[in-house]
DNA sequence: GGGTGAATAGGCCGTGAGGCCCACGGCACG
DNA sequence: CGTGCCGTGGGCCTCACGGCCTATTCACCC
């Protein structure tokens, strides 16, 4: 699970990553500030692997929380990436550069790359692109990521509401005690003790099937 | 339910507030596109009550819509709010103009005034402000409506996953009886039975308590 | 060919969940 | 001053949920 900070004036913005990144499932969006003090301020109390700032901010913007998080590393994303915002990113010492006009995709294998310690040179498009692509999958928690087929067709169901035993035996065409078994292995495997939690797992990964 | 469409060059920014929108109980997102053109394709098959987009977009911006969206009033964000854009959107035609800095909170009132047939003048900020503390409050399904705080409290723990009775009662500080009776009158309102969908539908009204 | 793991299924058992009663104090609203 | 509603509790009963163990079939793979 990689912990991330928002610093951002656009509000709106912000808040819309932070819900997206939070349905990424190894990614957790622990606060959110509106100008580059207030990310100092709390990102103390509240640690994060990876912030995520703008470069233009009212009241002092990206470069100065660059200069003063050394343990932290930070990704910068603008609005506009011309090579003067690049530059200037660059020299802060940006740990990447984005326009807000990147999917959120490549925005995930940013963060999941750098809170490995990569570097993404923002005057480097290819190299950063070529690094990318050894992020692009979510690191699933250990124990999600070995789910089965059948294990995760099931939490599918818990995710939309389908939670009685005889009901999910008669969806999946096998017995009740077949559906406990399965619910038993999942259980361990997300580490939860019944099937309200596993549903609340289950949405967390994002494993809810569509209507 | 107001469905909505979202067309906006910054990918991140679309994706972001889509998941942000979808969030909010009685807003659903039903289509994002990043240009003019592309709205306009969509939203014929998929129709929404109200369109977002921004001013400026490669390719024919926000102006482009308004003009030829006759039927679906469009609420124009743009990340400068300043007294040109602003004009540039009255005199498109906007149903609504709004800063990416605006919160949260203020878009959903705004894409609810105007779902309802409110015009918000872009150039009389205090008018805007005034029509949209009508359209604050989500309007929740009929069952949710009559939820009790206390009610609302316990379904925030369970769908952070806190559903055994005992734990309840605990972070509570009543016994597990009361606990249990409370849950008993949230099924009977959100037409469930059993904590395992209460917290899936508990999630889906954006009852999930902030950590 | 034998090992491994997934999917299927059964039994047994204890406790916890959910249904259905009722009760009482507090507080708001007419 | 009643009349509701909310939040708090209790009792009782049934059944399903979850824990634990075993077994069979099938596919895959070294």
């Amino acid at each position: 699970m990689i912990r991330v900070w928002i610093a951002d004036d656009h509000t709106l913005f912000a808040q819309g990553l932070s819900r997206a990144l939070d349905a990424v499932p190894d990614i957790r969006v622990v606060g959110i500030a509106a100008s580059a003090t207030e990310l100092l301020e709390n990102i103390v109390s509240q640690p994060a692997e990876v912030a995520i700032t703008d470069l233009e901010m009212p009241g002092g913007g990206g470069a100065a929380v660059l200069g003063k998080l050394e343990s932290t590393p930070v990704i910068v994303v603008s609005m506009h990436a011309d090579e003067d915002q690049r530059r200037a990113a660059a020299r802060a010492g940006a740990a990447g550069f984005f326009s807000k006009s990147a999917p959120l995709s490549v925005i995930s294998a940013a963060i999941r790359a750098v809170a490995a310690g990569e570097r993404l040179d923002p005057s480097d498009e290819a190299a950063t692109e070529a690094t990318l692509a050894g992020y692009s999958e979510p690191s699933l928690d250990p124990g999600a990521a070995s789910l089965t087929d059948r294990e995760k067709e099931i939490l599918g169901h818990l995710a939309r509401g389908v939670s009685a035993t005889d009901e999910l035996a008669e969806i999946l065409f096998i017995s009740q005690k077949t559906v406990k078994n399965h619910l038993a292995s999942i259980f361990q495997k997300l580490a939860v003790s019944d099937r309200t939690q596993a549903a609340v797992e289950a949405i967390r990964l994002g494993l809810a099937e569509e209507r």
